[in-house]
DNA sequence: CTTGTTCATGTCAAATTAGACATATTATAT
DNA sequence: ATATAATATGTCTAATTTGACATGAACAAG
């Protein structure tokens, strides 16, 4: 259960950006959060890339706008199955995913 | 909802083994199950190469074993972030996560 | 300033996943 | 054969995640 610890440091005010590495996280729960966002921008910018709006992608994988939008923010509410589906789904590969974690694709 | 799919063709007598590439699913269906396969895998192989049992693991992320158990069985009814988290545990890094994906590690 | 589009945020009931527990099953000893 | 350890399977309730929906904010076009 280390969302919630999450959940109570955004809700006191703290902003979990584009990096994660402040106080309080072991450095696998670090590795956890990166990996996270990692993907989640790489939603963002492939839907992007793809001229996609939320609610077009959010259709084509059966889920709503909203769900999209907390995706992209890295809400931690959203699971990394929801996120992966709508990277496939978004044409992204097996393999792009991978290379994302091994650091070398910048998601342009 | 296409975890209900595989969940009926499961109940009806097949078995997803380690291999998902039959009938009925799209392309990016296939590769969902393929990702979550590779990394139940890989959580198996790398708990073996620590000598460590699934309570052992379970325990140390706050799960329990027979959950573990489902994990490394490629359950449907398990997320990738608890497969994720449990990777972590054992040592693997972002880029070793990444390194699978690509196919660039057999899982040992 | 209004209208329309896109994205952000919050809430809800419904579905899924969670850990815990009991109980097989399997394998390996003695 | 029996005992023991490790793993598999099934079933509870609780927690989390789900899609849907409403609404707000940001921005452009008219």
């Amino acid at each position: 259960m280390d969302k919630k610890k999450r959940k109570q440091l955004e809700e006191k005010g703290f902003r979990v950006g584009s990096s994660a590495d402040f106080l309080e996280l072991t450095p696998e729960e670090e590795a956890y959060v990166e990996i996270r966002l990692d993907i989640s921008s790489l939603v963002k910018a492939q839907r992007a890339k793809r001229g996609w709006t939320q609610e077009q992608l959010a259709r084509s994988i059966g889920s709503s706008q909203s769900r999209i939008a907390k995706l992209e923010g890295g809400d931690p509410g959203i699971s990394l199955d929801l996120m992966i589906k709508a990277l496939l789904r978004l044409g992204t590969s097996k393999k792009q995913i991978g290379k994302l974690l091994e650091g070398e694709l910048k998601p342009a």
